[in-house]
DNA sequence: AGAAAAAGATTACTGGTGTAAACTTTTGAT
DNA sequence: ATCAAAAGTTTACACCAGTAATCTTTTTCT
């Protein structure tokens, strides 16, 4: 149950999407070199949330300079969407999307997109 | 645009909380007695609380010993949900809701009601 | 008026997070 | 074998958030 997700924090989770969007595992110098343009961060900052990510369990090194998400991103997204929801909305995901529908955060293409998945796909 | 509401904080948040559920304002006593039982704080927690909120502009010192929110829940929401979106879901909250969706974090109910609200209402 | 109670203000302390420098070890190239 | 570059490790440091004690002022009760 502790997949570590909650406890990551927004720093690392930018370190994390790095390593999310590319076949893993990812190279050091690519991390350094895409968060030096995407944060502005020094070479020891990434290495730092790294180490942290690591120690979280969220994170292998896989071999010298290569770093494997651990963590993927479905996971994060399930406790991170938890703990939002958790927070601000009682627990109930249908209060959150009730909330984005009436703050005019999904457009009418938005909803009739996620109108076909609600009765299209989902396997269970 | 900046409302205040992107840095309530977590214990901070308790204490909106507290005010948007009761016909506003709410005595200090009632503050401490419903956050020391909630969440086990000493009074001096809930004062520090309530200054620090009123400093960023989300709260009021009515009158004596009586606090009003002046950041509505409806605010807090858009802004804590447009926050949360960014951070993890690229800005989208059409992927926000479809992870919900493949997480299973909606019931058919849920899902139902949705529907109905997706057609139904919302002014536009 | 004086004392007790409540509210408000000031100060504090710890741990975590963002950010990074500096030091050490390993590896690749001459 | 040596040296430089890259990677890994240690240490640092400021700020904020969570939590609270204490001190001061105001109100209320007798």
């Amino acid at each position: 149950m502790c997949s570590s997700a909650e406890k990551i924090q927004d720093a690392e989770l930018e370190v994390m999407q790095v390593l999310w969007q590319s076949p893993q595992p990812v190279a050091l110098a690519e991390l350094r070199r895409t968060l030096s343009a995407r944060c502005g961060w020094e070479d020891s900052t990434v290495k730092t949330l790294l180490r942290r990510l690591c120690e979280k369990g969220a994170v292998r090194l896989e071999r010298r300079g290569m770093y494997r998400a651990v963590l993927t991103r479905a996971e994060y997204d399930r406790w991170s969407t938890r703990h939002y929801i958790g927070k601000v909305f009682e627990g109930s995901a249908k209060k959150l999307v009730a909330a984005l529908l009436s703050d005019g955060q999904l457009s009418e293409a938005d909803i009739a997109e996620l109108s076909a998945l609600f009765h299209g796909e989902e396997p269970k």
